[in-house]
DNA sequence: TTTTATTTTCAAAAACTATTGAAAGTTTAA
DNA sequence: TTAAACTTTCAATAGTTTTTGAAAATAAAA
């Protein structure tokens, strides 16, 4: 396999992972074109590329930037904008994993408070609230996996100790 | 709330969370169901509680009995087949996590080592070689780290080790 | 065997999501 | 100012995924 090869089969690859995961197609292959790029892109390059339109282009690096994934450079004597991918897999991992808690732990937290108001004697309202109440552990339990995780990450101690346990 | 609306809002709920997860709506949502369910349900309770379609339960139910969330019981004297979904938040989780892990870990640990044939000395091929050579560290790191969680959950010391470093 | 109850399949339709491309908006330079 | 370079928006379109429902298959009972 040559690069060429490979760097369509890792984009093609990535974007394909990024869908099964919610996340789009070409968001994900925009990513992964970053990832391995060398340098700088602009808007033109992305879409050259890719073979995608302006429109599309502009939407998705957008959304890159706000997962805190992809990051905007200015060139002196150029307008245009140019765009480069954090190329550290770790702290990319700990940044999708910190924002989905955001988008989507956290929220979910809110609305468990609220089904645990439920009150019903019924054999129904029992095991509703049952399952309710594991359902909060587990998250808790997650959220708290969570936080260890991402001190570890920004903590030279705990990262050696992680280490140690998953060598 | 009363139970109904409370069950109403888990069921959404959990779809909502589900096709954000890449998971389909219906299929969440029939888990839902039957997770708050204190009794088996049949594929006409189901359609009824849903408001879906015989052939889209059937189909969604069978993926959730692939995923090994929801399992059958038939009945003497019956000739329908009855659902249950396994209960325990924690195993619930570990089965997502299992099968996820299944499903595109794997592969994707395939894929990584075709990358790696990749030789290439332009300043591009030094960075696709960084890039896939740091994903594949990440890849193997996250597997582990599912190996020791799915261990945790099977060994009792392991699990309480774990519960003091997440309490 | 035939009938009846139930499950499964799958082509067509509906619903949903992503993409295009042209127009509007913005910013810098002349 | 005005023009040029570039970015953003968004209605229309294309593409994808999900759902339906009726027909085919299967299994039990008569």
């Amino acid at each position: 396999m040559n690069l060429q090869e490979g760097k369509e089969k890792f984009i093609q690859t990535w974007g394909t992972l990024g869908s099964n995961w919610g996340i789009s197609r070409t968001m994900a292959q925009i990513h992964a074109l970053l990832l391995i790029s060398p340098k700088v892109l602009s808007t033109e390059e992305i879409m050259e590329e890719l073979q995608i339109s302006r429109g599309n282009t502009n939407m998705n690096v957008r959304a890159l930037m706000d997962w805190g994934l992809v990051f905007k450079e200015f060139k002196t004597g150029e307008r245009r904008e140019f765009f480069f991918a954090e190329k550290d897999m770790w702290k990319v991992a700990m940044q999708i994993v910190k924002e989905r808690r955001k988008r989507e732990l956290d929220p979910l937290v809110g609305t468990i408070s609220d089904l645990q108001q439920v009150k019903d004697s019924s054999e129904a309202g029992k095991q509703f609230e049952t399952t309710v109440a594991d359902l909060n552990k587990v998250i808790g339990k997650a959220d708290k996996t969570i936080d260890l995780l991402i001190r570890a990450d920004e903590n030279w101690f705990m990262n050696n100790f992680l280490k140690l346990l998953t060598k």
